[in-house]
DNA sequence: TAAGTTCCTGAAAACGATTTCACGGACTGG
DNA sequence: CCAGTCCGTGAAATCGTTTTCAGGAACTTA
């Protein structure tokens, strides 16, 4: 049923060729004004837009750039491909979107997927951006990607990042600097994330630079609920001396150790303070708000989408941009001084 | 670069026909076991996919889905994209997303870039689903899709949604039950949303069923800041006698408004309570949580996907499902007994 | 006017798959 | 042993574009 009208059609109705339509949809080359004005003419009356299909063929080049995340639930994923999207229209092209829901084996699968659909690029947030050997098999084919929130250790991997050992590092001090000795880590999952890691290492510096003993990472089920977190918390309490703050490697983890806190009985800031990392909008909604890192995460969508342009168009070697970020104060981190 | 090995090369290897690769390949017809196995032995060595455009161009059909939103910040449609997209992939298909970012003639152009894809099928949610001329288009194309969120009055359209009227007619039930007699209505622009004006019909009917004067709306910006928002709520305490219960048509503008509140002095919930709509995740993890009523979102997203695909397959005719929503207690809403 | 340019146009060959059609070989049954 | 079936296979057409190549008309220039 759809689809009915073709170059063909178009090309019978303004009498021409179908070369001389093509000429004329896509300028490729100059047509006499009486020609282009029957087929234009001809394109508006029957409604005809060119199949991306047909012509992807031949070019062998789509418009379409294929996304890899873990979950667009997660609300930094959900913003960064919400830049993209954007980002990806400004240049007419669309988002072929998948996500792994952090299943381990996926991400082979879903990058050969989007591989087979002839994606013009990718853009992708990976668990590991060392030892991948999915990375590897697109740059042995030459398509080009770009990583996002990924912070790739190995030089010639595209990205768009912030610095998570800096950041993380910058907020560490801050909380030493608010008078807090006893500073807890608590992560997601560091198999699913070399940004947790990256951030335990920023952690771990800031601490040892002001002489004091990094803890942990205490590992949370990432989609564990509230309940869940309790009980694993409730240990760090049990022990003599437990911390006045907790710093969590990103911000979903940390509403919902504020949450379980409370179920503990706990009041944040007062018996303990608590930051996050990414700098998700409803972190400023709640109450306290959450002390955490901004990273300008739509942004990091928009940006992976023109560096993957540049890439595609000029054939750029890859590079690491980093972008700025911001701490941002909040009501869960008070003062011990 | 990419894509060197077609068939012809896996044809060339396994020394046979390209017809009889692709039999083997799609199961489409009996092949001896010797010749089979040669060809899955070529396909391996040769790591061939099949292209997907070659596929299309043949058969006119991808498996790809085209999915039209207003956002992607929207926990809410992040959600149900999440669902499309497991669903989606359950039956090998991918999704073409797309987002308006709530520009009123977006939708057109963007279903008009996934209908030259050839998508398989559509899902949208649309500003306004009875008056809508993409729509219509599409039907005219007889290209199926599937609307969620919205909840189409007219018949003959495809929806999975949630009673908005009912839901938002128990919601405000409860609240007359606590004691609420005065409760304002809080909602986004009504321009892009048929929701939210279903939702406002239940309110009122409800109020007007107990004998009360349903009051408003007070529309507000959907991408306004707690800030902005505050302006206009106090409007409403100016007033001799102020509401004692805020009815907000969704979740994201239900936690704005409470910090607005908040920055206007009012407790919530002991000076004025407040509920919202949808579900979201992170209306659970504030304190107090927020009152709301709880939409399936990511099944909602799961249903379309199902939906569409019987469309495809059986040719059913369009149908409305309405999934099942629950009332989720909440801190923000308090008893005035 | 003849020869050489330029410019526009159309016929036809790709691109990578699916699918129809026909053919040959190996059966089966009388 | 022959006719009739059946099954596996390959050649070729097809899908909707883009692009190359060559030809013809309309010029310019000598």
């Amino acid at each position: 049923m759809a689809r009915i009208v073709t170059i063909r059609t178009v090309a019978e109705r303004a009498g021409c060729s179908i070369a001389t339509v093509s000429r004329v949809i896509n300028r490729s080359a100059p047509t006499s004004t009486a020609v282009e004005a029957r087929v234009r003419a001809a394109v508006a009356e029957l409604g005809f837009r060119p199949s991306e299909i047909g012509r992807a063929l031949k070019t062998l080049r789509t418009r379409t750039l294929g996304v890899v995340i873990p979950s667009l639930t997660n609300p930094v994923f959900a913003a960064s491909v919400a830049g993209m999207q954007s980002a990806a229209r400004e240049r007419q092209h669309t988002l072929l979107l998948t996500a792994t829901d952090y299943e381990p084996g996926a991400e082979a699968e879903l990058v050969e997927t989007l591989v087979a659909q002839n994606v013009a690029g990718l853009i992708l947030t990976v668990a590991d951006a060392c030892e991948n050997a999915t990375l590897d098999l697109l740059e042995a084919e030459g398509i080009p990607y770009v990583l996002v929130h990924n912070e790739p250790a190995r030089p010639g991997r595209a990205a768009v990042c912030v610095d998570n050992a800096g950041a993380t590092c910058a907020l560490t001090e801050t909380m030493i600097a608010a008078g807090h000795r006893r500073i807890a880590y608590l992560a997601g999952r560091f198999a699913t994330s070399d940004r947790a890691r990256r951030r335990f290492e920023g952690y771990r510096a800031a601490m040892e630079a002001a002489g004091l003993e990094p803890e942990g990472p205490l590992e949370l089920d990432y989609l564990g609920d509230a309940p869940s977190h309790a009980e694993a918390l409730a240990g760090l309490f049990r022990a003599g001396a437990p911390p006045t703050a907790a710093l969590c490697s990103n911000d979903l983890l940390a509403l919902s150790v504020v949450g379980a806190l409370r179920t503990l009985g706990l009041r944040v800031p007062d018996d303990i303070s608590v930051a996050g990392f990414d700098g998700i909008a409803l972190g400023g909604a709640v109450h306290p708000t959450l002390a955490t890192v901004d990273t300008p995460t739509r942004l990091m969508g928009e940006h992976a989408v023109a560096m993957l342009f540049t890439m595609i168009e000029t054939g750029a070697t890859p590079r690491v941009e980093h972008l700025p970020f911001t701490l941002r104060p909040g009501g869960t981190l008070a003062s011990r001084v």
